[in-house]
RNA sequence: GGGCUCGUGGUCUAGCUGGUUAUGACGUCGCCCUUACACGGCGGAGGUCAGGAGUUCGAAUCUCCUCGAGCCCA
């Protein structure tokens, strides 16, 4: 007998508000941490590093919760697992808010200064969120968390840096890269988004031929007219040269497939640079390049009297001028999809400036990506997408202040590049010089890079740095087990790592990835402040709890799909805790009640019906969890302990539990290994719930415990359980149906049939009836009744005859339908009957006898008032 | 314009390697406080599985088209 501690003591309802916080502070962190000499195989987790705003979204609490399901099962089934915790720390939005709470421009202190503020509010944003985390009952390693604008972290993004400039894969040039004038600084396409705008589209007279452009602040940075080599319209046209007007600059005119003649009057300025397609024209015809916007959104000196004034204002000045000159000649409304800054929304320019670059190779990429193991498999293809059409590289340099910053000088003197040593990282080149002077000229007069990196450079050696990667070797825990994020990020953080991963360790980065969903309002759309729809975590712990939160994220969608949050499958979950805990209060009352023998021998029907269903359980929901369908483990545990365990088993036996029979230390016992079993099942998806049941039932926590393993299924038991289930359930019904409570004493049931003979008393004490079971059916009036035909059998044996052989079968006379031949003619050909093609089900009469008469399946049920 | 995903009772959702009466939750209606649970039990109503065509003995499931939604990209 196990010491148990007193369930009459158990609150009738379960309270999670109480339970929770204090499992949270007995657990302990070190029972999570990877140890990296175990001998165990290892699971390591490439868990995504969220960005520290301060608060742990609903979308992050979704994606963990799939994460912490994962770890924990795996622990379960004796895994080293490391589930590390990340912070991706750099990045415009912090450098915005510091500016906010201090009201200040980030040019007003020293960058050294600027940074300084930054990593403030990150760590006392971090630390809001790491309580979220605990809260929700994560089961994160804290021993191996990373913050990546701390040192020891950006040392290894600095090496890869340089590790990755030897080797090529980065360089720089003079390149046109997407800029935002806002942020002043150059973005990666990832970073651009389009949005629908309406502009204006103008028709201006170009020396002579008319031009439609939405963006005549261009007009100085124009270098060519374009039109369709087969345009009638400009027969003859190509290779003249226009003057351009207000500037005067003459441009050649040049004749390209490219054009659309349909589109405004189908001849087109070409500018550097108004958008992509100008990019392709510059560099397929060799055109000059004419800067006309700086940084900062001002006219350059090209604008000549334009000059410093900001483009939006020159667009307006121009036009104005073109009008005083008559030359402009209609504008019409215009709907286009702009490029804009994801951060801050405003249209990007393309500029041409000096920026450091990863060169992307889609083989080696694509090669890798292949290697790996999507969940959900579609979502592979997003990612073949994204790196089939790849026409620029990577730009990861940034004019930003708190980033990495790219450990490169350059010699004053002669402009070489001058690295630091490794062993000298991390740096800022703004403010250490190298130790030694240029190898090149001897000068000791050197200018640092102001230049930083783009965050992904941080966060896309995130598997790196969990498995310990120095820059000296890749390290032997490499590559991780599995990536989990949602599809949101397939072409930014899981292109960068596996791009990063190839070029640094020339290996895929993990064995699998698991992509999730987004998470959308009660409304259906995204959650967004201005739609009002968002909803936190915390508000939902609040009321419900941790448990009943994490059930949502398992039952509310299949994985990969997107979920929208919906208070009624959280109330459900909550619903379902109590109705469990309710089960355990009763099971753990009753084995309480009277020491029983574990090891007592189960025979009784229902007994083995019971355990027979938890084997097809068990067996449901690992093959589950380990597809990652957490959906369908959850819906499987559900099913078994509310109808099964709970609606059935435990009606049926309560009888015999409220008995000084033996036959009740079977019940206990298998009432005792079902629980047991349901704790286990259960801690992956509510840890808190799992816990508090299981300390009732056992020693030592139930995270501590082993999976259930598969057993071989009793399929004689279950099916007979199966029947017996249903035969309780319709007499029972029956006896509801007569106006009869269910405890009431109900005469004497006979069942007919040969499936079952003894239920050891189970279905006399459920009813409160005597029972009889007998195989013969002589007092009874026997008709034939239906036939049924199973189609799973029919229809492959028979194909196209399938029909014909029904009908045949329909039209025998009853004598030889009840004892059916082998062979049956259908159109004059035989045909052998395929064995169980079809049953026929019997109606009986009972001739004169007051009795009521209930069918299931072919057991014939006989009620009598007077036993 | 292209790619991907999706369209199942009032709402949300499972099934979609084809097999007879389509899963579950919430809501709804009726009966029941049966000593674990009324956050419960039992029962009912409610579905042309977006629409159309095809393949098949048989389609929610496979193919094609149409309509609609979402995401990603031009």
């Amino acid at each position: 007998m196990r010491k148990m501690s007193l369930p009459k003591d158990l609150p009738k309802n379960y309270n999670f508000a109480e339970v929770e916080p204090r499992w949270q502070g007995i657990w302990r962190d070190e029972d999570h941490y990877f140890d990296r000499t175990s001998p165990l195989p290892q699971f390591v987790i490439d868990t995504p590093p969220p960005y520290p705003t301060g608060t742990f979204h609903i979308g992050n609490a979704f994606n963990w919760c799939y994460i912490d399901f994962i770890a924990r099962y795996k622990r379960m089934r004796g895994y080293n697992v490391m589930f590390p915790q990340g912070w991706d720390c750099h990045g415009l939005p912090t450098e915005v808010k510091v500016e906010e709470i201090h009201g200040i421009t980030k040019n007003d202190v020293p960058r050294e200064k600027f940074r300084e503020m930054c990593r403030e509010l990150t760590l006392s944003n971090i630390g809001k969120m790491r309580l979220t985390l605990r809260k929700l009952g994560f089961s994160v390693d804290w021993s191996n968390e990373y913050i990546t604008m701390l040192p020891e972290y950006y040392k290894k993004t600095q090496i890869s840096f340089l590790k990755m400039l030897a080797s090529g894969y980065i360089y720089q040039s003079e390149h046109p890269v997407n800029f935002c004038t806002r942020c002043e600084t150059a973005i990666a396409f990832a970073e651009v988004v389009y949005e629908p705008r309406e502009t204006l589209l103008n028709y201006f007279d170009f020396n002579g031929v008319e031009i439609a452009t939405t963006r005549p602040e261009l007009l100085a940075a124009c270098v060519a007219v374009a039109v369709h080599p087969a345009d009638e319209r400009y027969k003859g046209i190509s290779g003249l040269h226009l003057k351009v007007p207000i500037f005067g600059h003459e441009v050649p005119v040049i004749a390209d497939e490219a054009v659309d003649p349909a589109f405004g009057s189908g001849a087109v300025m070409i500018c550097t640079f108004g958008d992509k397609q100008d990019v392709f024209w510059w560099k397929q015809h060799h055109l000059e390049l004419r800067k006309a916007i700086d940084r900062t959104g001002r006219m350059t000196s090209v604008a000549g009297k334009y000059q410093n004034i900001k483009s939006g204002d020159c667009r307006e000045a121009i036009l104005s001028d073109m009008k005083d000159l008559g030359i402009l000649l209609r504008q019409e409304p215009l709907e286009q999809r702009v490029g804009t800054c994801w951060r801050c929304k405003t249209p990007i320019e393309i500029m041409s400036e000096r920026q450091w670059f990863v060169k992307i190779v889609p083989d080696e990429i694509m090669e890798a990506a292949r290697e790996v193991k999507w969940t959900p498999g579609h979502m592979f293809l997003r990612m073949e997408n994204w790196i089939s059409q790849m026409e620029w590289d990577w730009c990861i340099s940034r004019q930003r202040i708190f980033a990495t910053p790219i450990p490169v000088w350059f010699c004053a003197g002669c402009g070489e590049m001058i690295l630091p040593a490794e062993a000298d990282l991390p740096l800022d080149p703004t403010v250490r010089k190298p130790d030694r002077p240029c190898e090149k000229c001897g000068s000791t007069d050197v200018i640092g890079e102001e230049d930083v990196l783009d965050t992904w450079m941080d966060s896309s050696i995130s598997v790196l740095n969990v498995t310990g990667w120095d820059g000296t070797r890749t390290p032997e825990i490499f590559p991780a087990q599995i990536r989990p994020q949602g599809h949101d990020i397939i072409r930014t953080w899981a292109f960068y790592t596996i791009l990063r991963a190839v070029a640094l360790t020339g290996r895929k980065p993990w064995d699998e990835i698991l992509v999730n969903g987004m998470v959308l309002g009660e409304d259906g759309f995204k959650m967004s402040k201005s739609r009002g729809n968002i909803i936190s975590p915390e508000e939902i712990i609040e009321t419900y709890g941790s448990d009943a939160f994490r059930q949502w994220a398992a039952a509310g969608a299949a994985t990969g799909s997107d979920i929208m949050f919906n208070w009624n499958d959280v109330i459900a979950a909550s619903r379902f805790q109590t109705k469990l805990w309710n089960v355990a209060r009763f099971i753990l009352l009753q084995l309480e009640k009277k020491e029983f023998d574990h090891k007592k021998a189960v025979t009784a029907p229902v007994d083995r019906w019971l355990l027979a269903k938890l084997a097809e359980t068990t067996e449901e929901v690992t093959d589950a969890v380990e597809q990652y369908q957490f959906d369908r483990g959850l819906k499987a545990l559900r099913e078994f302990s509310w109808n099964v365990l709970a609606d059935n088993y435990i009606e049926l036996v309560k009888g015999r539990l409220y008995s000084d029979d033996p036959s009740r230390d079977a019940a206990c016992r298998v009432l005792w290994e079902t629980l047991d079993s349901l704790c286990r099942m259960m801690a992956p998806y509510a840890p808190h719930f799992s816990e508090e049941i299981y300390s009732h039932l056992n020693k030592g926590s139930v995270h501590t415990k082993s999976w259930p393993e598969k057993t071989p299924l009793d399929q004689e038991a279950r099916d007979k359980g199966d029947l017996l289930v249903r035969l309780v359930s319709d007499i029972r019904r029956f006896k509801h149906e007569k106006g009869l409570a269910l405890n009431a004493p109900m005469g004497r049931v006979t069942l007919f049939t040969s499936h079952i003979s003894d239920d050891g008393g189970d279905m006399a004490r459920a009813l409160n009836a005597k029972v009889e079971w007998r195989t013969d059916t002589s007092t009874l009036e026997k008709k034939p009744g239906e036939i049924t035909f199973d189609m799973a059998v029919i229809g492959p044996a028979l194909r196209k005859d399938a029909k014909a052989f029904m009908d045949a079968v329909r039209a025998l006379p009853g004598e030889i339908l009840a004892n059916p031949p082998a062979m049956i003619s259908i159109g004059g050909k035989q045909v052998e009957v395929p064995a169980g093609s079809f049953s026929q089900q019997s109606t009986y009469m009972v001739g004169g006898e007051s009795v009521d008469l209930i069918m299931v399946d072919d057991v014939i049920v006989t009620v009598q008032k007077n036993p």
